[in-house]
DNA sequence: CTGTTAGCGCATTCAC
DNA sequence: GTGAATGCGCTAACAG
């Protein structure tokens, strides 16, 4: 068995209860000793131990993170920084990716505070104070998170014509056209031409792609994801496009994290998850949090010529 | 609170002792009194608190999977896969795919029994039992790992060969160039060339695999990685190539899955997933494990002529 | 077969 | 300021 308050008591002739009162860092006790008492439970190698420190109080510092799609880059970002940002107020973030049921007992078991579900989709959790999911806002409507996307587009779209694009190329899968939409309603370019692609079919992609470049000609192409833009780049390329100097790329991305090889527009996903991090905070202190909209951003590199 | 045991004696009017038994499936309880209290259990919702479990045994069956680069996909294949065999020999698995510390504070609240690391480089975990990672086996040599890339290479060659394939183009990363150095050795092909890529700069993986199409016309590749092949199919269509009818493509993975759009060659991932959970269950019963290598398989599909 | 008891490691009263 | 006592929910002897 390990060190256990018991022991750092024996050696440091206090009674339990006081070591437990220094290692929590109470005022009921006085510097010195909590001093001595710290110095020798590191010197010790003592650990608590969780499981009784959540019996004893009925409470646990962990909040569940589920995210079911980490595979897709976006997200991993998300996690990543939602983590980090936890931890940084003093939480211990646990991640959960596979099923459902698994989340569960896993988040169970923690006794997490709160779950923050990362997903196009909301999750039912019982047995938790409060869930919260940034991509739906739980009860919100779908019609916010499209406005968030729309105002990226808008932003991105503005830049470019500001900065000398006339003509312009959307790329969106078939489910999702949000992007084609946006572009065409707000009519900021002079000519707009849609591509929907599959990218499960690299084969028809690559064609549609081609073909759509062959007919438009555009000088700004901008692609709903990453993954989008990334063939659409290499697929200019080997069509021998000059890219940035004869057309721009940019494309579209939840989380937008440093270090792309495309320009990017969307949300800073540092910023994304100190938001959420923020709200947690204060939802599981009881206090007010008052809600405000990130701003979308935009993070340009080579494939954008200004 | 919620439901406890003894709740559960009260309504049972049995010791709630009894009631522990009855949940844990011991024979010392009467079948019948054993239904009646798992029935009222399930009726009044209880779940077991876990931090009174692990700290009246001791114990836990949890078991950590590190993985810090669930983004590429043969290791979420690998989470996937062992988690679920993990769960059918009735452990909980909990997976840490941030930094190391995170890892560790997690795994350590949760008492884990042992921890599975999928990465190619070990991490060395305090106060844990012990530790598994089949992709260094933790202490043998790399050649180890080394020999069943190999072996399924030269599979995959011969696979190759014996379907009429007289030339192979491969293409690897610079880093990790494996693939080449079989192909040479085997000697398998009448004509061999080799392409060194970077999948992070787009455009010169681009014109380096059209310049090796270009010069070589073989009417095999064989990609060190699936994402390599799935840029190389493109890069092969945009240049006219007919694939499979003029030249197969294929490609080496670590975790085989099914779904893919390009032939693989490798492993598969539920074999080893099996493994690797059934040495764990081994070694946590204390048991001998006869250790066996998995054999290389190979997943065809339309990009390879028969 | 069932009930009684002790104790896992810790936080939290309440005395001193 | 510090220590002694109690209990969180559960398992595991042991007693009946």
């Amino acid at each position: 068995m390990s060190i256990t308050i018991k022991d750092i008591a024996r050696e440091a002739n206090v009674s339990f209860s006081t070591v437990s009162k220094a290692l929590n860092d109470s005022p009921l006790v006085k510097e010195p000793t909590k001093q001595m008492i710290l110095a020798l439970a590191k010197e010790m190698g003592y650990e608590i131990n969780t499981s009784a420190k959540i019996l004893a109080t009925g409470k646990s510092n962990a909040v569940g993170i589920y995210c079911p799609s980490i595979t897709k880059p976006a997200y991993a970002a998300a996690c990543l920084e939602i983590s980090h940002q936890l931890k940084l107020r003093g939480f211990l973030p646990a991640l959960s990716t596979s099923s459902f049921n698994d989340a569960k007992e896993l988040f169970s078991r923690l006794k997490v505070a709160c779950i923050i579900i990362l997903d196009q989709q909301d999750f039912y959790f019982t047995n938790v104070d409060f869930t919260y999911n940034p991509y739906t806002e739980n009860n919100e409507t779908k019609e916010r998170f499209y406005a968030l996307k729309k105002d990226a587009a808008i932003k991105a779209a503005s830049l470019l014509t500001h900065s000398g694009h006339h003509s312009v190329l959307t790329v969106s899968e078939y489910e999702e056209d949000w992007l084609s939409e946006v572009i065409k309603k707000e009519a900021l370019f002079d000519k707009v031409h849609h591509c929907y692609v599959n990218t499960n079919d690299l084969e028809r992609l690559f064609t549609a792609i081609k073909k759509a470049l062959d007919q438009t000609l555009p000088d700004a192409i901008m692609c709903s994801s990453r993954k989008l833009a990334e063939l659409t780049l290499m697929i200019s390329k080997s069509l021998g496009l000059n890219i940035p100097v004869e057309c721009s790329i940019i494309a579209y991305e939840e989380n937008i994290e440093p270090g792309s090889p495309i320009s990017l527009f969307g949300y800073s996903a540092e910023k994304s998850a100190v938001k959420t991090a923020d709200y947690i905070t204060a939802k599981i202190n009881e206090q007010e949090f008052d809600y405000v909209n990130n701003k979308p951003e935009i993070m340009l590199n080579y494939t954008v010529k200004l």
